[in-house]
DNA sequence: TTGACATATTGATGACCATCAATATAATGA
DNA sequence: TCATTATATTGATGGTCATCAATATGTCAA
């Protein structure tokens, strides 16, 4: 069975980890920063439950830095699961997304 | 809101569904063939509550032939998700997958 | 060590949804 | 028309999961 697939669509089938995912895109959040960002949409318990699902499913990428925990997105791992998807599903389709931009992302 | 990735996501979201989508890739199934081929694992109401939400979707075109009805897989959608996944959540990499295959299948 | 802060975990609740049996709808052939 | 076949719909049920308040765990500063 196909199961990375399976967790990349699980993980991703749900409004406030999209958009908790965006907030991750192209920077490091801690948690407290994300519940903020997110505007009082979720409390913080919620936004950890979903940053332990995300991790799990490989999509966000955690440092621990004193006592704060520092999240970002994994696009690399998000770009083998579509990757993946589209091997599967459209076969008659060009696949593989490459990355262009070589250097990575640190925290500061 | 970018509500056409997350209607992807929750679509590919299934076990059951994942595999009604590999049976008629590249390929069209009537209901009945479909419950087949699945040997056993849902009944035939369960195979159309799934296409009637892959469809919803996007994910299946449909053709009536008399009283049965085909499906098969949308490849050229599923890739138009993809890559809308690929373009907010991984803007570092380069996307935007391409048919290679031009002729379209059809039922015969 | 103690107190303050940051995050995770627990347990409860409600919402959504996959599944099924039963039934309805629709299309065909006789 | 009627019987048959193909598929969809309905209503019920059980499971999964998103969310929260409360609490626990962990980390630093003093």
């Amino acid at each position: 069975m196909n199961d990375e697939a399976l967790q990349f669509a699980k993980a991703m089938a749900d409004g406030t980890r999209q958009e908790i995912l965006r907030q991750l895109c192209c920077r490091w959040l801690t948690v407290n920063a994300l519940v903020l960002a997110l505007e009082g949409q979720v409390r913080q318990p919620t936004v950890s439950h979903h940053l332990g699902l995300l991790e799990n499913a490989g999509l966000v990428r955690v440092r621990q830095r004193g006592r704060h925990r520092h999240y970002t997105l994994n696009q690399a791992h998000l770009t083998s699961c579509c990757g993946e998807l589209l091997r599967v599903y459209a076969p008659d389709y060009d696949l593989a997304p490459v990355r262009i931009n070589e250097e990575e992302r640190e925290l500061t």
